[in-house]
RNA sequence: GGCGCGAUAGCAAAGCGGUUAUGCACCGGAUUGCAAAUCCGUGUAGGUGGGUUCGACUCCCGCUCGCGCCUCCA
């Protein structure tokens, strides 16, 4: 029985999807201006997962995760580059695409594009506006008025007069509300624009994300994610139009992952203290970053530190040290009669428990250690899938190299094994030990066992 | 100022009102020509002050500290 934490009511609930055996969920994606950072690798890592084990669950899941092609950011960024908002969203895009597959994220089966959505949103206003929840102010933008939306404030538990007592927005005279929120801007000089019956214009980011949910999920769909930061007032303001325009619930269970920190503080690209997934790429392995998001809760903050990573990646080295022995059958099926992966399924089943499910992991590759059972490292194999972990060749992933300069290549340092295993014959431990120290030194370990001596990466 | 989250051993990180979390590091032993890997074993916890309880790391209250949201943000 599955158990998600809502944020909505900050608790855990059942799971119940609204028609039985299917799943409807959104996550709000990339805004694409810039590389992809360690922050966004996590929601992608974490809904991932969901994903993933939803289906492993036998539901049948509809992952719906958008992409903001349209924005100030956007707009001010291309000026800036000198090229067209289409070349530069398209570039990101795809770099987004390369390091979502590097991480081992399943696509979702829709990425809906903002600027393909406008005829949608366009209606989404128009209700607004019939249900009396928008108005056009002076400047020609049309804004969103919470003050008519009962309720606004129930997802980040909020009220409309502690909001207003810590305000810190410039007052816009414009706004009945210095909360109301724009849902359709009025067009600028220069800035890309659609027509509309309020006049040209784009839209406001908010509307984006209700217009594209209801058109390919409906009006109520079952779980909402993304980042923590997206609670208030991103999210907040996607009830108040969708409920606001529908007139029914919006969504069911809220999920919202935690941050990923530097020193203890918030990664993000205000704070400029941020690092793009493909400057950690090129130090580390893809899986070991994958691994590092899912060894800590997907709500608790996730400190980031070159010693958080070594650390994963000794710890990954041992469940594939694991499988190396034995033959193990690269498309493993998960045997579900067996203890650890009842465990493994109460851990996952446990809104998302991913560290208790990898400790599940371990507990299982010391018993294929000591028993060397090819079923059960089948089984350990099978469990990680379900992670998206453990997929490779055990060789593969203990002799890659992170794209360091100056490694010493495979066929060398089967060379010197080689070498040394002649010294080893005539007994010359002498010459046999300075190989293995000189490679050694080059951050290369050597195993010797009964079938000869394989080799690793340090 | 308002609202919320957290504090677990050297580091990281879970569950749980009483019974080994887990990984890395560390120590002893087995194994090895010596190592590495592996196995066996030991040790190192629960911010602080109270309360509830036969019993609390786990529940309740206070305090301290940290973090986040209240502006764009995953």
């Amino acid at each position: 029985m599955l158990k998600i934490y809502n944020s909505l009511t900050r608790d855990k609930q059942e799971f119940v999807p609204i028609v039985p055996g299917e799943v409807r969920m959104y996550v709000c994606g990339m805004t694409v201006y810039d590389y992809c950072h360690l922050g966004h690798a996590r929601v992608l890592v974490v809904f991932d997962i969901v994903q993933r084990w939803l289906r492993a669950s036998g539901l049948k899941v509809c992952y719906v995760r958008n992409i903001t092609d349209i924005d100030d950011k956007i707009i001010r960024r291309a000026a800036e580059n000198g090229e067209t908002i289409g070349e530069l969203t398209a570039r990101f895009i795809r770099c987004m695409d390369e390091d979502a597959a590097a991480l081992g994220v399943a696509r979702p089966d829709h990425e809906p594009r903002a600027t393909d959505y406008v005829p949608q949103m366009l209606r989404l206003i128009r209700r607004l506006e019939e249900n009396g929840l928008a108005y056009r102010a002076a400047a020609g933008d049309v804004n969103f008025s919470v003050r008519r939306f009962p309720g606004y404030g129930k997802l980040s538990g909020k009220s409309l007069d502690d909001l207003r007592a810590g305000e810190r927005v410039d007052i816009d005279s414009a706004k009945e509300d210095p909360l109301d929120f724009v849902l359709w801007k009025s067009a600028r000089e220069g800035e890309p624009s659609w027509a509309s019956p309020w006049g040209d214009g784009r839209p406001g980011w908010h509307i984006e994300c209700s217009a594209m949910s209801s058109e390919l999920l409906g009006a109520h769909f079952d779980i909402h994610g993304g980042g923590q930061d997206l609670q208030f007032p991103h999210h907040e303001n996607e009830i108040a139009q969708s409920e606001g325009a529908h007139g029914c619930r919006f969504v069911n269970y809220w999920m919202h992952n935690g941050f990923v920190r530097v020193d203890e503080e918030k990664m993000s690209k205000s704070l400029g203290n941020f690092f793009t997934i493909r400057e950690i790429l090129r130090r580390y392995d893809a899986e070991v970053l994958r691994f590092f998001i899912l060894r800590a809760h997907y709500r608790s903050p996730l400190n980031y530190s070159d010693a958080h990573l070594d650390d994963a990646r000794h710890a990954l080295t041992r469940l594939y040290t694991a499988l190396k022995a034995l033959p193990v059958a690269a498309a493993a099926e998960v045997d579900w009669s067996e203890p650890h992966a009842a465990r493994f399924a109460a851990a996952m089943n446990d809104d998302f428990n991913t560290p208790e499910a990898c400790a599940v992991l371990f507990d299982l590759a010391a018993e294929v250690n000591r028993s060397q059972s090819a079923p059960l490292a089948c089984q350990l194999r099978a469990l990680a899938g379900l992670l998206g972990l453990l997929g490779r060749e055990p060789q593969d992933f203990l002799q890659a190299s992170p794209a360091r300069d100056g490694e010493t290549t495979a066929e060398t340092i089967e060379a010197l094994i080689a070498e040394r295993a002649a010294a080893k014959k005539r007994r010359d431990f002498t010459e046999a030990d300075r190989i293995r120290s000189g490679l050694l030194a080059a951050g290369v370990i050597l195993e010797d066992s009964a079938n000869g001596t394989s080799w690793r990466r340090a």
